[in-house]
DNA sequence: GAGAGTTGAATTTTT
DNA sequence: TTCAACTCTC
């Protein structure tokens, strides 16, 4: 194997059992991965199709893929997997549906989809404003990251508040097993459940995988957790790479633990760690170190790098957000045109989405391209998720959700009340809403007008079902035609322009989906694709497309695992970063964590800003510098260009509090 | 069912 | 301050 050094190569060679790789910022973890899954077909005999590689993002995944095709030449990897967490569940799933009290062509319902179902069960409940719709799905969620059930939940409620919780998730379960539908958890819980009920699948499995290897592993959740354990077996056949310094979703139910945890589960378990850092100057890995120092650690390292030391991260004080904003740009127009730095070699990293605001003017003021990560995805577009619907309705006709979602979409002057008693009906009846509407019982309760708009409707949807079955494609697009969609969102858009993009975004779609149909789908319903494209992020790939010389804006977690040559670091205040929620709830750790994945993005040059006041929610406030920065050697720093900090700017930090008041007594309009 | 007005909430968000 | 979600009215 080429160019690894000694831990590494160990990390890539060590086959004789679980195996815990512990890589450092910058240490070239994917490294050891790809080439170690080179190494177990090359040499240890592994056929590729027994081997798994999981990460936790579509783009991490594609990442491993290219760097693999690229090392081996294209030898081989015919018949690897590698895939998401979720993708795999979503294949266990599939290969046995009924295993899981699940039937063929079963909906995936996305993080919103679950949302909405949950207000749903709400909806007219006296507390229902007390308790906002997402603070209960993520609960739910919680619960299903545990593996908690919704009788196990409500066994564990202290209170009415917990029970009552614990009654909604039972409610949401009911109404997912009635539309034959799973959400985003689901995939990952069903298959551990599965897979202990049903000893005979998981052997299936073991042998189908029988190396794991397991990418970003700190950001496990019980769940995740499980399913490795079922999969891997006794054996332990694995490699986990993961960093507990660059924890950053504990809030989302990853469990950093998870990495001590298996020293405990596995006691053959052998450590790698690895500390050679290749990514960024001395100097920033210096500030690193430090920062990370402030936080407990169960496994010591400490990264080192024989890069050159690199300029002096600097630190600018800036007056407030504006101000914070105007700086950075002129140092990117330095940077472009006095270094001749690349604009897409610069980053601004920022705590919150909103940071990124006085930063987009600012940047298209000075007309410096920009890129903004996040935003919107692909699949929350409303034209999107009605498209999905109807695939999923044809696909799934007992999907409620989806059928809730269109069968007044485009206006067929089905109203609430039609809906209401159509629900009763089909609830009594037990059947879904959409067998309802052709059901001849439902007369009784319904004008004969309203019950032909029904009908009609089931019509619709049989025909292209009926269509679907030879042409899956091609029956969605005579559908989107038939319904004339364009026209309906011509009538429902501001603009022209903004029809004609909203209906590109739908013809975006059928192209995936003949996409789909064409390559590896071929064999596979409307149901399984609507799946996979719910899993896959259209958008990346269209932000990599416009990425190229551009500045890259992102929140911090957006960053985790990228690098730039240039990094501005912003807003490091106090209550920003440590943001204020994680002051109070004493989860400064990983705040501290957010501030080192930020500082570790920085090849060569690293750059903080924050600013003196700022404005929240229209209020001005007086800002403190963040402790973060304290914590930093105050002599590896250039405070606003003075190289280190002198005894005018300590003096004038001393002054701070004194400005605090000022500025409380003269607050300006 | 649409439009206006009110209210309340504003971290992060891999799938 | 800003924006989205909800309510109320026509």
């Amino acid at each position: 194997m080429s160019g690894l050094n000694p831990r590494q190569h160990a990390a890539v060679h060590y086959t004789n059992g679980p195996l815990l790789v512990l890589a450092g910022a910058g240490s070239g973890k994917t490294r050891v991965i790809t080439q170690k899954i080179t190494h177990l077909i090359a040499e240890r005999g592994f056929q590729p199709r027994h081997i798994c590689a999981l990460t936790f993002t579509n783009k991490a995944a594609r990442e491993m893929r290219e760097r693999l095709s690229q090392q081996s030449k294209g030898a081989q990897t015919r018949g690897l997997t590698i895939s998401t967490f979720h993708t795999l569940g979503l294949n266990i799933l599939r290969r046995t549906p009924e295993l899981a009290d699940l039937r063929r062509g079963f909906s995936l319902l996305d993080a919103q989809d679950a949302e909405s179902l949950i207000k749903e069960h709400l909806r007219g409940a006296p507390e229902a404003h007390a308790i906002g719709a997402a603070a209960v799905q993520q609960r739910i969620s919680r619960w299903k990251n545990d593996l908690i059930n919704p009788a196990h939940a409500m066994q564990l409620a202290q209170d009415d508040f917990d029970a009552r919780m614990a009654s909604l998730y039972a409610d949401y379960e009911r109404s997912l097993r009635a539309y034959n539908a799973v959400d985003f958890d689901d995939l990952i819980l069903a298959p551990t459940r599965l897979f202990q009920t049903h000893p005979a699948s998981l052997q299936a499995w073991q042998g189908r995988l029988r190396y794991l290897l397991v990418d970003e592993y700190q950001d496990t959740n019980n769940a995740q957790y499980a399913l490795v354990r079922q999969l891997t077996g006794t054996d332990g056949a694995f490699t986990v790479v993961g960093d507990d310094d660059q924890s950053i979703y504990a809030w989302r139910g990853a469990r950093p633990e998870n990495l001590a945890r298996l020293q405990v589960d596995y006691p053959s378990l052998k450590v790698i760690i690895l500390e050679q850092n290749y990514r960024s100057s001395a100097r920033i890995l210096g500030l690193a170190n430090a920062l990370i120092a402030n936080n407990r650690h169960v496994f010591e390292k400490r990264l080192w790098s024989d890069l050159e030391p690199g300029s002096l991260p600097r630190v600018l004080r800036c007056k407030d957000e504006a101000h914070e904003a105007e700086r950075v740009a002129s140092e990117i127009l330095h940077l472009k045109f006095a270094e001749n730095v690349s604009f897409g070699h610069i980053a601004v990293l920022f705590r919150g989405n909103y940071q990124a605001r006085p930063f987009e003017k600012t940047l298209r003021e000075h007309n410096i391209p920009y890129f903004l990560s996040g935003g919107t995805s692909f699949f929350a577009r409303a034209e999107v998720k009605d498209a999905m619907a109807y695939v999923r309705l044809i696909a799934n006709p007992e999907d409620d959700a989806a059928f809730l979602r269109i069968v007044n979409t485009p206006r067929r002057e089905i109203g609430p009340t039609t809906l209401e008693r159509l629900a009763e009906h089909s609830r009594e009846h037990a059947i879904s809403l959409l067998a309802g509407c052709t059901d001849p019982g439902l007369a009784a309760h319904l004008s004969a007008r309203q019950c032909a708009r029904l009908d009609a409707f089931a019509a619709l949807i049989a025909s292209h079902r009926r269509h679907s079955e030879t042409d899956p494609v091609g029956s969605m697009r005579a559908l989107i035609d038939t319904i004339d969609y364009s026209a309906w969102l011509r009538e429902n858009a501001s603009s022209q322009q903004v029809a004609e993009r909203r209906y590109e975004n739908v013809a975006d779609l059928l192209e995936w989906l003949g996409k789909l149909h064409k390559g590896d789908f071929q064999h596979q319903g409307l149901a399984d694709m609507v799946s996979h494209l719910t899993l896959m992020d259209v958008l990346d790939r269209q932000e990599e497309d416009a990425g190229g010389e551009r500045v890259h804006l992102m929140t911090l977690h957006a960053a985790k695992g990228l690098e730039f040559p240039q990094v501005f670091l912003v807003g490091m205040e106090e209550e920003l970063l440590p943001h204020r929620s994680s002051i109070e709830e004493d989860t400064i750790e990983e705040e501290r964590r957010l501030a080192y994945v930020g500082i570790t993005r920085a090849r060569e040059a690293l750059t903080f800003t924050l600013t003196r006041r700022r404005r929240r929610y229209g209020e001005w406030i007086v800002t403190e510098p963040s402790r973060f920065l304290d914590e930093l050697p105050a002599k590896q720093l250039d405070w606003d260009g003075e190289r280190s900090e002198t005894p005018e700017h300590r003096k004038a930090r001393g002054l701070s509090h004194l400005r605090m008041l000022k500025g409380l007594l003269n607050t300006p309009p």
